[in-house]
DNA sequence: TGAGTAATTGGATGCGGTCTAACAATACCC
DNA sequence: GGGTATTGTTAGACCGCATCCAATTACTCA
């Protein structure tokens, strides 16, 4: 097993057995039998342990919605949006966002969430800008899409594999933009 | 002047000559004249400079949307979003939206509005699951407020006064909320 | 003046994160 | 096999943010 992954794997043990704030860097690298330095040869920040995965996907997707140019409509960006979410399963922040109370996480992921939501939400925002959209409006677009995968995420990953894939819950959720009149 | 007001003056004026991370805690203090210990009898953090005064509105505007209970509608919540708004503008964060390139904050903004808009549209959101709406479509909705507001207090914000009132830029882009359309 | 309260301070402590120089291990090439 | 480059790993110093506390100063008011 790669260091990597020991080093994940004894970070989420020590994330839900004593709380993410109660656990060090040194706690983690101690567990995983390497030293201290090691740790940031493989994660940028102890919050990285969770969200490396997500964000290396929300890059990814952020460099497609560049590609698309100024030719991208809202079908290419939902598309793009899916692949964002597509095999998600095996992952850290699955986990945490499944067990965020015992981790004491809840401060910690509203944080962290809302910095990859409006992360998403700009590079969804410069697409739309790039095709001529104001650029409030492109925000608020922007902003209601990554908010509808960032929302389906956790919502299913609360409810373990009961919902299916992780896609049906976006695609749910993204026909509900369009139409957010509320009276 | 109270400690707080040379704090935060010292600490802006800082940010502008040699930005945002080339300042430390000890710089403010030592210029406003005060010991490091008492920076933070006044601010919880470094960034608490720059955001304290929107966070206090975002905190009352909070407090409102849960007094308005199950029987809030759209417009309840706006003009609840009018509020946050309204009168903002000597603050330490239009100083930073504004000269945010020169501050070295394109980053830490990023970092920070995020949090600033995910706790405000999870207020929001809560605030429609109240009233019977859906859990996602209620982040979603929640997303899209808080993403008007905080976009227009960007822009608003870049454009000096020349925009006039934040509330009116408000009260445009909260009318593109509801026709998401995006085809 | 004196007592009590609020403001302020120094200093120790812990943690996250960066950096560098050195050491170990592995693969590669002649 | 021997020498070499590359990669992985390490110790340790260093810095800034943030918390905490005990002591001290300044202020208020009777």
């Amino acid at each position: 097993m790669s260091s990597r992954e020991t080093l994940a794997e004894a970070a989420c043990e020590l994330f839900l057995e004593r709380g993410y704030d109660a656990t060090s860097v040194a706690d983690i690298t101690q567990r995983a039998g390497v030293s201290r330095s090691s740790f940031f040869n493989y994660f940028s920040s102890k919050s990285d342990v969770l969200w490396s995965g997500l964000d290396a996907r929300i890059v990814r997707a952020t460099e497609s919605l560049i590609a698309l140019g100024s030719g991208g409509d809202g079908a290419a960006v939902r598309a793009v949006l899916r692949e964002v979410v597509a095999d998600f399963a095996p992952d850290p922040l699955a986990l945490a966002l499944r067990n965020r109370s015992a981790m004491g996480l809840d401060e910690e992921l509203i944080r962290d969430t809302g910095v990859r939501q409006v992360r998403l939400a700009g590079a969804i925002s410069d697409a739309a800008r790039s095709t001529g959209m104001d650029e409030i409006r492109a925000d608020i677009i922007g902003a209601a899409h990554a908010a509808a995968l960032l929302s389906s995420l956790r919502v299913w990953a609360e409810h373990g594999a009961g919902f299916g894939a992780p896609e049906s819950v976006l695609d749910g959720a993204l026909r509900d933009i369009g139409d957010l009149n509320w009276t």
